[in-house]
RNA sequence: GCCAAUGUAGCUCAGCUGGUAGAGCAACGCUUUCGUAAAGCGUGGGUCGUCGGUUCAAAUCCGACCAUUGGCUCCA
């Protein structure tokens, strides 16, 4: 109930919304006003263009309508109606057409000012509905409108690009204001902002747009990760090779990708031999592996795996931080199997995920099943019998794996359907962490073959393509926000913080290190020019956690005072009790 | 790439309508040698994103470019 009231309210915003643009610029044309999670936008075409400080006037206006408690009425016309209506309105034309064209009964919401005699119909707008019925049951201090941006009209960079303005809206202010905090939040954990705090990654004007510097910081986090994915797939049976970053155009041809994917590849690099492409993906490389040598249905299946440094051309518009980048280290591997294999190996590969996921105590991810899409020819391969067959599987698998799956069309690979693992940020942006797809195309481009058990060549190799721990990038923005900061010992770039009380215990707190370093524990010794307030404060703001403090009386009794992070209460024990219980913590991945 | 905004010291930011830059933190030096989240004093550091233009004079006005942010399209 509560939801569809808000729907109602939302939508009948971004009308009021069109109505005092209309009123301010009146030349402006409408695109379309629908509801979004948490408010409504509204698409115009401004003849002159407005900037986000036109805003607050706007919102002041729209406040004002609110408060006027306009009536909301809905009316079914004809499509000549509608067309009369319309008359100077390109876009809503456009959509009467389409719904013409369809046969779709036609609607329109008129909003009035007055009651009988009184009454004057101030603005109008295509619209299925629902909306409330009288203003007045919107709270006028429940909104705001939040940003101005560009779209393309109907979601395609063919089309004119429209001016957006989006609205937040809630029931009560105190809702509103929740969620403008919890914004404020996001932007705390920002990846970037923790990122730049605590000297993980930077970018330089020099090197370019989206290509991020790992930090020394930075690059003990990443290889921590990348350790961990080393040996788990070595116990899932994985081999590992490394591969050169360009290959020659004729590679990518063979592939696919060079039609497919073009957009997303650097130019090429014109050599004395012929043209070469910085690789934006590992696979054709891999398929090259797998046909290096005959191979066998013993061999199979064949798991191929490299944290493989890939470059895609972004736009520029779109890079962010390390979520998306041009230069990107994928947790890459390909499995070639038989068919009766697929599901086993499918089912491993998602386990293996769900132990990261597990690991990590990342949460907040959903299952998408992604589909290619008949109509789109130019992004898919054109072999709709191998499509059908491949999804069928896929879904059959999710289904006997019982989790929770939503199904998305034209979010296929070109060369086969995918399972994404989509996860929400604190920031509630979406993005695909992890993915598993099959791969039916392969086989054919690549002759991919293998002696079955009766000595015959065999044609039918499958290969599933899989990231679990997405690319070293990605992961890393991930991990930051999910931690805001606060890495577990295991990740964290410095896990102790020795502080002797003055410099008289500097000795002993060497000693300390020394016994900390030997078993490969990360630990820094601050040294005692500062006091010691200030000293624990610095550790404490860079998230070490453990703080060890040495004075006399820890030299008398060979012991630590061990200050966990983010906690008053310390606790004294012996030196070697405390390096047990770090390589213990350490090693536990904790 | 497209739409809009932003760009001042290592970081966070101030600098009103044009009169050639300032704070806090950080860094460095000296004093202090300290028992659990900021000791005191001092010093250095910026061709105000870059390049042009207007002006007697530009951080401030205009243009182009570069980068960042929020969106659109795209995507790991």
């Amino acid at each position: 109930m509560k939801t569809d009231k808000m729907f109602a309210v939302r939508h009948s915003l971004s009308h009021l919304l069109a109505a005092a643009i209309l009123e301010k610029y009146p030349k402006t044309k409408l695109g379309i006003g629908p509801v979004i999670e948490n408010g409504f936008y509204y698409d115009f075409d401004f003849k002159k263009p407005i900037s986000d400080t036109d805003l607050a006037d706007i919102e002041k206006r729209v406040r004002e309508l609110v408060r006027e408690k306009l009536a909301f009425t809905k009316k079914i016309i004809t499509p000549a109606q509608a067309t009369k209506y319309f008359k100077d309105e390109p876009y809503k034309k456009e959509l009467i057409a389409e719904l013409k064209k369809k046969k779709a009964s036609i609607s329109i919401y008129e909003t009035t000012r007055g009651t009988g005699k009184e009454k004057k119909v101030i603005f109008f707008d295509l619209c299925s509905g629902p909306h409330v019925k009288n203003t007045s049951e919107i709270n006028p201090e429940g909104f705001k409108l939040s940003s101005l941006a560009g779209a393309y009209w109907r979601g395609s960079e063919k089309n004119k690009m429209l001016t957006r303005i989006y609205g937040l809206a809630f029931e009560t202010k105190r809702e509103l204001d929740e969620y403008i905090a919890m914004q404020e939040e996001a932007k705390r954990r920002d990846h970037r902002e923790i990122g730049k705090q605590r000297k993980l990654f930077t970018f330089n004007d020099l090197i370019g747009p989206g290509l991020p510097l790992w930090l020394p910081a930075g690059t003990i986090i990443k290889d921590e990760v990348e350790k961990l994915a080393k040996e788990k797939e070595e116990e899932y049976g994985y081999l590992r090779v490394s591969t050169p970053h360009l290959a020659k155009e004729e590679l990518f041809l063979t592939s696919g990708h060079l039609p497919h994917y073009a957009d997303g590849m650097f130019p090429p690099m014109k050599l004395d031999d012929g043209k070469y492409y910085l690789k934006a993906m590992n696979c054709p490389i891999h398929h090259l592996i797998y046909k290096s040598e005959p191979r066998s249905y013993r061999d199979l299946p064949l798991r191929i795996a490299e944290y493989g440094t890939v470059y895609r051309n972004e736009l520029s518009g779109t890079l962010a931080g390390l979520l998306r980048v041009r230069s990107l280290q994928m947790n890459d591997s390909h499995i070639y199997c038989t068919k009766d294999q697929i599901e086993e190996e499918f089912k491993a590969v998602m386990e293996l995920t769900l132990f990261y996921f597990k690991l990590f105590g990342l949460t907040n991810y959903s299952f998408r099943l992604s589909l290619w899409d008949p109509k789109n020819k130019e992004k898919y391969i054109n072999e709709p019998k191998n499509w059908k067959a491949a999804e069928e599987a896929l879904r059959k698998i999710l289904k006997s794996m019982n989790v929770p799956f939503v199904e998305a069309k034209n979010e296929a690979a070109f060369y086969g359907p995918k399972v994404d693992i989509q996860y929400k940020s604190v920031a509630g942006r979406e993005e695909t962490m992890s993915t598993i797809q099959l791969d039916f195309a392969a086989k054919e481009r690549f002759g991919l073959t293998y002696k079955d058990a009766n000595g015959k060549d065999n044609d039918q190799v499958f290969v599933i393509h899989r990231a679990p721990l997405s690319t070293h990038e990605r992961f890393m923005a991930f991990l930051i926000e999910h931690y805001a900061g606060n890495f577990p010992t295991w990740l964290s770039p410095i896990q102790v913080e020795v502080l002797p009380v003055s410099e008289k215990h500097a000795d002993y707190a060497h000693e300390v290190k020394n016994a900390l370093r030997k078993n490969h524990v990360r630990v820094h010794l601050g040294d005692a020019n500062e006091t010691l307030g200030k000293r624990i404060r610095g550790a404490e703001l860079e998230k070490t956690p453990y703080i060890l403090v040495v004075g006399d009386k820890e030299i008398e009794a060979k012991a630590v005072n061990v200050r966990t992070r983010h906690k008053k209460e310390t606790d004294t024990m012996p030196l070697s009790t405390f390096v047990e219980h770090i390589t213990k913590e350490i090693k536990e991945r904790k």
